[in-house]
DNA sequence: ACCTGAACACCGTTCAAGT
DNA sequence: ACCTGAACACCGTTCAAGT
């Protein structure tokens, strides 16, 4: 495929998990996680796709590294943070790491279901709760109420919640007949007056991820003011 | 494979999609979710794969139509639960209805994923959706909380919580040496204290589901609870 | 109208063979 | 040490053919 000059020792840069991890993130960014298959991230890598088995166990262990470079780029910006100051600001530092985490994986949208086919921790997974958990000790959480936020945060500690049937957009007044909107307000009034309402909004800049933006943190601040509350109790 | 005696008529009885689902989900609660394929689920039926095809559109529609089941169980059982009794009522009724769901999805442990692969609502799951709405708007939600109330609840509102990653029970004392714990409790001093207090935690009847279950009503009260404060402001 | 058999275009993964 | 080619055991799905 290169010319005829090459000799296979200039052009032919070897191969490392690093390279693969790095195309595989590249690969599922620009055609989806679906595109991300061992013969096809092969070709990306000029190889054949069992080439890949010299430097990752299995896909799984593939996926696992995947996780791990989106991690890490998270916990190398939340270097950013601006340091607590006094036991009242957990709250501030907890929303701006897990904000950060957001725009990471806002940025690779195919990011949640992969962690969520995730079994194992890696080091630098734990690493990200661990920080998150000190800020919520050192703002006075007992270990226990510090548990049970993490769970109670659940996939939002890092980022992301899983929208589920996307239901706004399906019953949005342009994709509906008026006939259809009838019968809906019959056997469904509160879904049906709720869409009225949501759909005059004057926020009309829900272009993308601006509307699920909102309703993230809306999430999120209900969570972190009602652990407060309980921390102060 | 039947007894030569077998004419055709009377021990074959006739496919239809009700069958083809009811079928499916059995699969998937006895063997798990990744041996409902249509290969097996064909020889389930005593039916080559192919003629599945003549009663769902395709593997999509088939688990379309495995959730439609679910949710038809939970809406069943959502009649038991006691009507509302005055505004303040709202909160005991939602969170019942949302128990209930739970019961149905913690006895479907696949549920979850696939849940979250669909698109699409079903005019069932609108119909599930529409009463947790209609809870709430009676209750003196404005449309507008109430449409943030749905979203902050996310897959809670169906009764479920992605775990990520299982963390305690990679974190059990059990499976690490005693370096192990050591060095981890160098490198994350936080986690390190939590575990230490959980495990040693009284409540040791974590089998199975019992454990999620406490964090997922605390993560669900924590929710309703701010919800209400909104409410009242 | 419903079911079958063969085939197609994919998967992840193995293994022996090359260099 | 790294890469290749062929093969295996799977997928979902199509299509023409059977009854």
């Amino acid at each position: 495929m290169t010319a005829p000059t090459d000799t296979n020792e200039a052009t032919r840069i070897p191969l490392n998990r690093g390279r693969v991890l790095t195309a595989a993130v590249d690969l599922a960014d620009r055609e989806g996680i679906d595109a991300l298959t061992m013969r096809r991230l092969g070709q990306e890598l000029g190889v054949e796709a069992m080439s890949l088995y010299n430097h990752i166990t299995n896909k799984e262990d593939l996926l696992d590294g995947v996780v791990e470079m989106l991690v890490m780029e998270i916990n190398d910006r939340a270097t950013d943070v601006p340091p607590v100051s006094g036991a009242d600001d957990w709250k501030r530092a907890v929303r701006d790491r897990i904000l950060i985490a957001r725009t990471v994986l806002v940025s690779h949208p195919w990011a949640p279901r992969v962690i969520e086919s995730r079994t194992e921790m890696t080091p630098t997974l734990i690493g990200y709760f661990d920080a998150l958990l000190g800020l919520m000790v050192h703002g006075g959480f007992s270990y226990d109420l510090a548990h049970h936020a993490m769970h109670a945060l659940g996939s939002r500690a890092l980022g992301f919640t899983q929208e589920l049937f996307v239901p706004d957009d399906n019953g949005s007044s342009s994709t509906m007949t008026s006939e259809a909107i009838q019968q809906m307000a019959v056997a469904f009034p509160n879904i049906a007056g709720m869409l009225q309402v949501i759909v005059h909004d004057p926020g009309e800049d829900s272009l993308g991820w601006c509307d699920d933006q909102t309703e993230f943190i809306f999430g999120l601040d209900l969570l972190l003011n009602g652990l407060d509350t309980l921390r102060k109790e």
